[in-house]
DNA sequence: AGGTGTGAACACTTTCACAGCA
DNA sequence: TGCTGTGAAAGTGTTCACACCT
């Protein structure tokens, strides 16, 4: 089986995944897809759907109870485990990658840190210290790295992607505004500030005599 | 007119510019729908229909002129034009954001930086000097803001997000993990890195099993 | 010949509507 | 009754294939 799910589901299901978690906490026992879909801004029928590819969790004409399906979600997503990850990069970008509390606390670990510069190298950052990209293989295979996080120059980032690909590495997240070629079978996400600003500036092009 | 143009467009759209500028750095003068599919991980049917929507910009048994298409996606995009960005939140996101030569360079200048923390206002980065939140929308109205990049905590964005759209602004770019409520009008696009790293995870896990 | 522009076919996603169970 | 789970319908986006222009 294995069926092909959207990336759209993909990305509903992390958010309905942190939906739940805060209704959690807040101590709500029981959701609707009806709930769901309003915190989400999607429909109740998306929600059903988006559910049913993996099983049925709700109980009919009560709604879905909160913990189960969270911890249901959290399987789905792969998120029972904790994933090892390596940030190549040490420049602004991954500077504030590293410090940013929510990786770590959603499973996300960073275990290692490596730039190409050579005044970087050997720079403490916390409990890591910053490694040289030369090491790049070698890291990957001692820590047994899960996913790469590559936060480094445009004309630098093919290679890079190509070194870690080639040390086993199949989930990398990539911050330089290019279209990378990875082989079949490694997981890649691209961030691309600037692509998004364009697309704002798009829709504010467009959209200019909508006003209030 | 003005038919719906689907995100997937919009995004191609801006890759294809990027490659069309890297073209005409390397002096090259004519493309193919063919090549530019090729550099930019698409189909040739998929970039003249991409194109199509806007008009017709090749030459049949040509191809396109770089430049001028380069000329024809910028004003399309509605990047002709500059527009007056203010930054809020000067956090290790925020800071980062700043120091990207990436968006000045493609149009876009940080003419504000705001914070609500007291120890943060009045430093100075670079020409600018950091603002209190508290004067949103004074300085929003003052620089004649057109977007606004908001990475504050989840629990602030969205109010900082209602103060902004209140005071005129109409594109946000949100880096906090929630799914916002602006009004009909307001172009929003969210950077969720934990989403991206959530979708790598899930990948990760569903294809385990195909190694190489 | 060579490569664009585009209607028509296809594939995929979302919404609808309702049967079925608590 | 209330709300889920799901086929069928509608809607969107992508690919095909070819007429048409240079």
């Amino acid at each position: 089986m294995t069926r092909k799910i959207s990336d759209s589901t993909v990305r509903r299901l992390s958010l309905y995944l942190r939906i739940l978690e805060a209704l959690e906490r807040e101590g709500i026992a029981t959701v609707s897809s009806e709930d769901l879909a309003g915190r989400s801004g999607t429909t109740a029928a998306q929600v059903r759907k988006d559910l049913s590819h993996f099983g049925s969790f709700g109980k009919r004409g009560l709604g879905y109870a909160v913990r189960d399906l969270r911890e249901h979600l959290q399987r789905i997503m792969g998120l029972e485990r904790r994933w090892r990850v390596v940030l190549v990069g040490a420049g602004r970008i991954g500077s504030a990658l590293f410090d940013y509390a929510g990786f770590r606390s959603r499973g996300f670990d960073i275990v290692a840190v490596l730039d190409a510069d050579a005044s970087k190298v050997g720079q403490r950052w916390g409990e890591v210290v910053i490694g040289d990209s030369a090491s790049l293989e070698d890291i990957i295979r001692r820590h047994c790295v899960d996913v790469a996080i590559v936060a480094v120059p445009v004309e630098a980032v093919q290679g890079v992607v190509d070194r870690v690909v080639s040390a086993g590495v199949r989930g990398i997240l990539n911050f330089a505004p290019t279209r990378l070629r990875v082989p079949e079978g490694v997981a890649l996400k691209d961030v691309s500030l600037v692509m998004e600003l364009e697309a704002l500036s798009f829709s504010l092009s467009r959209h200019a005599s909508l006003g209030p």
